[in-house]
RNA sequence: GCCUCUGUAGCUCAGUGGAUAGAGCGCUUCCCUCCGGAGGAAGAAGUCGCAGGUUCAAAUCCUGUCAGAGGCACCA
């Protein structure tokens, strides 16, 4: 008896009531209207549903009167013990130990699939994230995406849809010649150029990039530049795969900027100048002042935006508009881009270069923009030169620590991490508290081999603890949970859940034993608990998986 | 000036219209022969920034307002 199951039932014996009460109604009733859901208060039973408060009116009834008929239909469908109405109108369901004990059972025959859904089948979907520039180390601002994106594709895997991670790698532009002038001048032990990159990292790539080349010190520099500039590009973005990698954070594909600025020989042309042409049959690009323009107010900026200058040199924006076609060519139906808040006015010209290629920006586009981290409460900035690397803090903290930490709040939050506290091997670092109690199932499934417990004997009905039912019920939850932290882009949403499941299981290992104590034998209660056990265990280590953290068997 | 986000317990924060608003930390008092006190129970702690509105029902939706953070290039 799963919540669906349960729904499924509901729906269908609310069909004729319905009808009977005002024909025509039931074609209104959808089963996606009649939902479940868990009631906060364990008094309130193990499902709880308000749709006699939602149908009254239409059908001309109070609530309680209409909860009343369909609680007592209800009340005979197999599996439920029991259903009350209370307070304005809720229908409360109890389910038998049995039918609510099954789930463990289902679980573990489930294993590593159990939370998968297909909430999103269909769906095919490009996620780009990151994205930082090759001209330095990854740091702090990039290091949330990077935690939040990975999940979020993990999330969305698991909910049925075909999911491409993507870096775009900015590595076209003057921004790339700056970099490489100022390897070349501390190559020669110069100071930073004006406007140049500083830094100990270039100074260390300049020794790297003179160490496979020392005749790049003896030739003209201008001669030299370009090589400066492309080995320390390759070296640095090495460096950030191997970052990533550490971080356990994956992606499909790395893009470069450059593909869409190359002439392809046969045609003469590249990526973007067929984008512009693109852009211009559809109708949304106009010429003024010399200059090509998006006019993106159309959807939603505040000034139109130009795409090629008076002086014929693309900007930026332009790349953008190829790479977006990039992305749809390539067959996404749909782009999420992962933003920080610092660029949060990009959001407009994105949606507009959706729409100005033909898609609906309310279908084809979506922009999550991440609030600011910050840790031990000082403003970490490019600007303000205080860079903090994702390496450093991974060796600081570890990337378990690191990676739970920015999972576990929605992105629109701004984050403050206390650099001690995620160190610390305590309950004051959630991360521990959900993979001490998987290790704690792990533990005790160890023991209950050794005591002589084993799965041979399945009975639910024996699983009647109050601690028990809580957490069966919480564990039936996980597959919604998972669906949900897709839809709504939220991978947060596994981590608190997953604190939720290991409170609920250290509260139940209080409660009831798996293995009997001391020279009492071994019944049919153990055996069955040890399922419980070993379900739980399942979710979450399918949970942490989602967000990208190890389950450790022992600690 | 305009735009985005935030405002919930002493602290850090959950809570996409439901019942008595939750968790962790910190504080008080207890308990635990299933890893190694990284565990559990109970208690104290709140005008959900403020004011209106919509609704059977608002922390949640709408409007206004106050406070804080960030952003507003023919840069990349």
């Amino acid at each position: 008896m799963t919540p669906a199951d349960l729904s499924r039932s509901l729906f269908d014996l609310l069909v004729p009531l319905v009808e009977g009460r005002r024909p025509g109604a039931a074609a209104e009733l959808s089963p996606t209207d009649v939902v479940l859901e868990r009631p906060k208060n364990r008094e309130h039973g193990d499902w709880s549903s308000n749709i006699a408060m939602r149908l009254a009116k239409k059908l001309g009834t109070n609530p309680r009167e209409l909860a009343t008929e369909i609680a007592e239909r209800l009340a005979s469908v197999d599996g439920v013990q029991g259903v009350d109405v209370a307070g304005p109108g809720f229908i409360n369901v109890r389910l038998d130990a049995a039918a609510a004990g099954q789930i463990a059972h289902t679980i573990v025959e489930r294993a590593h699939d159990y939370g998968r859904n297909e909430s999103l089948a269909g769906h095919v979907i490009n996620l780009e994230f990151v994205s930082g520039n090759p001209t330095g180390p990854l740091h702090l601002a990039h290091t949330r995406w990077a935690a939040v994106g990975d999940s979020l594709g993990r999330v969305l895997r698991a909910s049925g849809a075909e999911v491409g991670t993507e870096y775009y790698i900015n590595d076209a532009g003057n921004q790339m010649d700056k970099f490489g002038l100022s390897v070349q001048a501390a190559a020669f032990g110069e100071p930073t150029p004006d406007k140049g990159y500083p830094g100990e990292y270039i100074g260390e790539l300049a020794a790297r990039v003179v160490a496979a080349d020392p005749s790049l010190l003896e030739r003209p520099r201008d001669e030299t530049l370009a090589e400066f500039r492309e080995r320390a590009y390759q070296l640095q973005m090495a460096e950030i795969k191997d970052s990533l990698q550490r971080f356990n954070v994956h992606f499909d594909v790395f893009f470069t900027e450059q593909t869409l600025h190359e002439k392809d020989p046969a045609t003469g042309r590249s990526a973007i100048d067929d984008a512009a042409e693109r852009l211009k049959a559809q109708g949304h690009v106009f010429e003024d002042d010399d200059a090509v323009w998006v006019r993106t107010t159309d959807f939603g900026d505040d000034k139109d935006r130009v795409m090629i200058r008076g002086n014929g040199i693309y900007t930026y924006f332009a790349a953008d508009a190829a790479y977006y076609l990039s992305k749809k060519d390539r067959g996404y139906t749909e782009k999420i881009y992962l933003l920080g808040a610092d660029h949060h006015g990009y959001v407009h010209r994105l949606r507009a270069l959706s729409g100005a290629a033909g898609d609906d920006p309310d279908v084809n586009i979506q922009v999550l923009i991440g609030q600011m981290v910050t840790v031990n409460g000082a403003k970490l900035s490019k600007r303000a030169g205080n860079i903090v690397e994702l390496d450093d803090l991974l060796e600081w903290v570890g990337a378990d620590s690191l990676r739970y930490e920015l999972a576990r709040y929605p992105s629109d939050t701004p984050l403050d991490l206390d650099g001690e506290q995620l160190r610390k091997r305590s309950n004051e670092n959630p991360v521990f508290y959900v993979q001490y109690a998987h290790a704690r199932t792990r533990s005790v499934a160890r023991n209950a081999a050794e005591a002589g417990v084993d799965r041979s004997v399945f009975r639910p009905e024996m699983l009647e603890h109050e601690t028990e039912s809580a957490l069966l019920g919480a564990l039936q939850e996980f597959p919604r949970i998972v669906a949900q932290a897709a839809e709504l882009r939220e991978p947060h949403r596994v981590a608190r859940y997953l604190e939720e499941i290991a409170g609920l299981y250290h509260r139940w290992y209080d409660n009831c034993r798996v293995i009997p104590l001391g020279e009492q034998p071994v019944k049919d209660v153990h055996r069955t608990r040890l399922w419980l056990n070993d379900a739980t265990g399942t979710v979450l280590r399918n949970g942490l998986d989602l967000l990208g953290v190890t389950a450790p068997d022992r600690m």
